[in-house]
This record gives structure tokens, C-alpha cells and sequence, in this order.
DNA sequence: AGGTGTGAAGGGTTTCACAGCC
DNA sequence: GGCTGTGAAACCCTTCACACCT
């Protein structure tokens, strides 16, 4: 299915887990309101999974909710290796710990011997060396990179060689993996240059609006 | 001009500032390499700033990198405050205090008594009643959204009704802000369950590999 | 030959608008 | 009447292809 609209139904998941039990049924633009998207993006995002509502009742919670997760989680394990261990990663460790119980990090690697074999948030921290090792042994497929830029590149290849076929990478070069692992770049500088241009683009619209209403 | 193209030049720039006299030309597939992109979509993206190259040496970097400065900046003061000093804004400060010297993150708030008056990485953390205060005292033009979902929307509104007018928001919700505030979301969960979507999917694709190969 | 700038084509995503249904 | 599902249109973004330049 498209990128854009996966990333969407993930949404509109976590949303109908809240509301499970509080509700039985929703309309589209009840549930699209909730996640900021339009009414009609809802419906069409909803087509490809092949749930269908009523006309008067709208959605059923619950079984939109199975047909989601059915689509969106595959066979494999959820579980979920974090590469780097400093600042940006010993933050995401407890951050997705405490948020998502579906998708669970149990194997964390650094360089630092200070936090070999610690456990942080009931996640082991091994040593990087053992990265093939490890992500074999549990058979992830999913890594969160969070190491310095000069190593990332290092790291997905050996990840990807140990069988991850997927990459939450935050560091700010583009990866060098085979074409099946799928990579999702966030790139946090990048995210706030950004915001800030179009905030000082918003400074001179104020001021242009201001000559005018004057 | 275009949102996606603004987020690539500052790429752009951020690869051009470490190659600045170690190098005075570049070629656009040089470029685009390191960058991530397409030759043809960085000279597109350059159209409109209007910076020529010449065909047989490329782009002057440092005229590129003052011409992609200017358009990126605005006349304003660069100053960006932090709401939310939690798990995730504790690490978003030395984050990008490290990384980028022009965007200085010089306010923090939170409630918790503990952190308040503190001085995290060289940004005092004020009282959150105080945020209307200090962001216009300051003539803060941007602000990083960290706080917990349920207070995010309120946050957002004193924030902008203060002055701000471009939000980084990490909480999974979406704002209500007044139309020329620029949002720009950032959904770690929704980006972690998106790569897991295709990461499991890329298993079903090897292994109807495996099938019809065998 | 091997660059750049750009019109035109292509592809993906979002919105519109409406038939069909309860 | 007000909702859903969906073809069609509109929009945005990326790639192609090529004239032009050195």
C-alpha cells in the first residue's frame, strides 16, 4: 500500500485503542477529527484493508481495530533492536518502552563499556561487536539506528546482514542497504530548520498584513 | 515554495557547511550523493533560490551556501524555545544544541519543581506559567513541543498566542493553532510501526522468494 | 564530453463529488 | 438526511529528456 496512508492507519489504531470499550461504533469524520486528517482521506486510507462500515452506524471499534492490526503487524516477532545508546537512544528506549506494548525493544548495543550489560528500561545493552550475533539469535527485524553519523552507515550494513529488514534511521546521511530493507529517515535538525523558516516566513506575512491593514 | 524542497536545502546547506574550503566547487550529482537525492531534483530544488552553476565546474560552494543561507533565514532572531523538559525534551536539548549553533534553543519550561531555575546544557528551564512571559520578553519565533499529549493543545495555543509562529510538535495529537502558525509533526511511535509494517512485509516478499527460487 | 537549467511527462497523494444505502 | 465507498479531478512532487553552455 502507499507509504503515506500506512503511516496513517497506525494512527487511526492507536486512536480505536483508546476508545475501545467506550464506544462500539464511529464515524469516519469523528475518528478523522481525532487524528487531524480529513474525513475522506479516512475512507479512502480504510479501502485497501477491505473493512466496511454502515451508512448509519459508521465503524465498528472493535472490528476496524482487528482488521488494522491485521494489516498493519505481520507474522514476525515485533521486536525491536536499538543501535546507539547515547544521548537520542537513551531517551527512544524508554520512550517507546512506556508507549508501546506491541512493539517491544529487547536488545540494545553501544561502544561504551560503562553500559555493556546493563539493563536500561528491561533492555540489555550489549556490545556492539555482538550486533549479528544477537539480532540472529532473537531474529529482529526491526533496528532504530541512533549512533554518530560516521558509524551509521557501518551499522545498518551489519544489521541489514543479520537479517533486519527494517531501519528507523536518525542519523543524518542516507543509508547503504540491499533494496528489500526499508529505511525511514528522521532527521530532527533538519525537522526544526525547517520550522523555522517557515516561522520567519510567517514574521514577514504578519508584517506584510500589517502594512495593509494599517 | 514547496514544503519538502525547503527540509533538502537545509541538507544542502548543513553538507556544504563541512565542505566549505575543504573544496570551492561541487558538482550537483556530488552533491546529491552525499546528500541522499537525485542530481536532477537538487538542481530543481535550486531553481528557485536562483544561484547558477556553470557547466564545467559546478556550484561555488561558498556562493551556494550564502545563497541557500539567505533563502532558509529569515530576518529574525534564530531562537527557538523548548517546551516540555521530559524524558524525550531532555534529549532533544544537548541534541541540537550540539548540532546546530544557529539555532540556539536558549528557554525551557516545565512544571516539575525539580528542573525549574535549573540550567540544562546551557538553557534555563523556566515555570511553564511563565511561557507567555519569557517567549515574547525573548521575541521567540519557534518552539519544540515535548510535553505530554494531554497538555500539548493548550501549550500550542499560549505558545502561539504569545508570538510563536512555527511549532516542532513531538505529541501525538494534533494541534489547534491559528492557520499561519506552521506545524511540522513529528510521530516516533507512528514512524517505528510503520517501519515494522514493511519490514514484516519485506519477510512475506523473501520468503515467496524463497519459494519460487527453490 | 560532460556539465547546467528547465519544459514536459509520470507517479503518487489528496480532495471533490456523488451514487447507493440504511 | 446523513453516512459510506469510490471514480474522477486536482494537486504536488519526482524523474526524464534535452537544449544550451564551456
Amino acid at each position: 500500500m502507499r507509504e503515506r496512508a500506512i503511516g496513517r492507519l497506525t494512527l487511526y489504531r492507536r486512536t480505536l485503542r483508546e476508545l475501545d470499550e467506550k464506544m462500539t461504533h464511529i464515524f469516519s469524520h469523528q475518528l478523522a477529527k481525532m487524528v487531524g486528517v480529513s474525513a475522506a482521506q479516512l475512507r479512502r486510507d480504510l479501502m485497501p484493508i477491505g473493512y466496511e462500515g454502515s451508512p448509519n452506524r459508521g465503524y465498528e471499534v472493535a472490528g476496524l481495530l482487528a482488521s488494522l492490526s491485521q494489516h498493519l503487524d505481520g507474522p514476525g516477532s515485533h521486536t525491536v533492536a536499538l543501535i546507539g545508546v547515547g544521548n537520542l537512544g537513551r531517551a527512544l528506549l524508554p520512550y517507546f518502552t512506556a508507549r508501546n506494548p506491541h512493539l517491544r525493544v529487547i536488545a540494545a548495543f553501544d561502544t561504551d563499556p560503562q553500559k555493556i550489560d546493563r539493563i536500561i528500561c528491561g533492555c540489555r545493552v550489549y556490545a556492539l561487536e555482538r550486533l549479528e550475533e544477537v539480532i540472529a539469535a532473537e531474529e529482529i527485524k526491526v533496528a532504530i539506528l541512533a549512533v554518530p553519523r560516521d558509524t551509521a552507515i557501518d551499522c545498518a550494513q551489519r544489521a541489514a546482514g543479520a537479517g533486519v529488514t527494517g531501519l528507523l534511521n536518525f542519523a543524518p546521511i542516507p543509508l547503504e542497504v540491499p533494496r528489500q530493507v526499508f529505511v525511514e529517515n528522521v532527521d530532527l535538525t533538519m525537522a526544526l530548520e525547517k520550522v523555522n523558516h517557515f516561522a520567519q516566513r510567517t514574521v514577514e506575512v504578519r508584517e506584510a498584513d500589517h502594512t495593509t491593514t494599517d
